[in-house]
DNA sequence: GTCCTGGCTGTACTGCGAGTCCAGTTGACC
DNA sequence: GGTCAACTGGACTCGCAGTACAGCCAGGAC
């Protein structure tokens, strides 16, 4: 078979789509094996445990994260350089994205993650952490460049808006799961946009 | 002993905690037995299985956050007749309680579920879906309430507005629970605060 | 050509927690 | 004195995580 992917990533890319659909704890290492067609001793020769399984899972994700990131907003960046509406049309961008999704976005990893944290170890945590204070830098850094050019209209907490980012889209994701719905998450997106419109004034 | 609260409620209370603080999965029937001091057959006594004590815990849980929205609410309206600055208040007395909880809020167990929802049968889930359903009516009547005393300057969809307080504070929490920060959901319901401000101006 | 190593397979085992079954106890109230 | 609700306690099954280890096989080093 061509289809001679290794086996490590066969594995991850199966553990990923069962845990985001069913969460961790659901995922046997039973049905991650048989999708993978391996045997169990093969599972344990990659993954010492299933926290190793959580940690490399994660580190996949949030890479894949921060590069989609990278590419919207360098998409948006091409079509207009003024630092707001190179944000506006990111966020449309990601707004686009999450609705095209046929089944829904599966979810997010990192709220999936925090919901069940006493399964993990201190690292997988960590890692948690780590790529939420990324998203942080991220956005704050591109707020500070439009208040640099758009006088906010009310005092904001910088860091906390670079976060609202992300918990827009973790609060959207989780009513989007439980209500059964396909797309509050990008309705949620566009809001906090009309927010971003209405709080950095035209000069 | 006078603190003969009934076993079933004294069961609800230690998984509630031991859940809370740890997701579902990850707390095991043997320690809430343990905690409740009572035997595994009198827990299956009173819960069939852990679907229904889940179930158990969300409507007990689904009732109290309603009660306190009801509550924070009526105070609000009593310090303020205006429907826009009563949302303004109640948005802030929420912040402020939610900053005053010594070890953060514990999180919403409604996230936490819908994040492991196939643990859980069709009657928890829809119980989810009915509170967020639910949250979803009462800001929106209130929304509406203000819109028609405020004119929005900007054009917005009033189920999302609607919800978006309830992922504001879902996200806010999975930002809290992941960052192991403890004001992150509070500061997240001041900025949609300010952007209420901005969104409803002035006659 | 052989040897060694990496990447497995397969089997057998321990231990834990959920859930089932059921027989027996205890206290309240009618 | 009988009945019922609210348990206790123990024995059992089942599924899953994790451990241990013996063996197999292909491919490169020498």
């Amino acid at each position: 078979m061509d289809q001679k992917i290794d086996t490590r990533s066969r594995i991850l890319n199966i553990a990923e789509a069962a845990v985001l659909e069913k969460g961790f704890e659901a995922t046997s290492i039973e049905e991650i094996v048989a999708g993978a067609e391996i045997s169990r001793g093969g599972f344990f020769y990659h993954f010492k445990d299933k926290n190793a399984l959580a940690r490399a899972m994660l580190e996949r994700y949030i890479d894949a994260e921060n590069a989609l990131y990278d590419d919207l907003f360098a998409r948006a960046r091409e079509l207009n350089d003024d630092p707001l509406h190179c944000m506006l049309i990111g966020l449309k961008l990601l707004a686009e994205m999450l609705e095209e999704m046929p089944s829904g976005h599966p979810g997010c990893v990192i709220a999936s993650t925090a919901y069940q944290d006493r399964l993990f170890d201190e690292g997988v945590r960590d890692l948690n952490r780590q790529a939420i204070l990324g998203w942080r830098k991220r956005f704050r850094g591109m707020f500070e460049e439009i208040a640099q050019v758009y006088e906010p209209r009310e005092a904001v907490n910088m860091d906390a808006l670079g976060d609202m980012v992300s918990g827009v889209v973790e609060g959207g994701l989780v009513l989007q799961r439980a209500l059964r719905e396909h797309n509050n998450a990008s309705e949620q997106i566009m809001l906090f946009r009309t927010y971003l419109k209405l709080l950095f004034a035209d000069k």
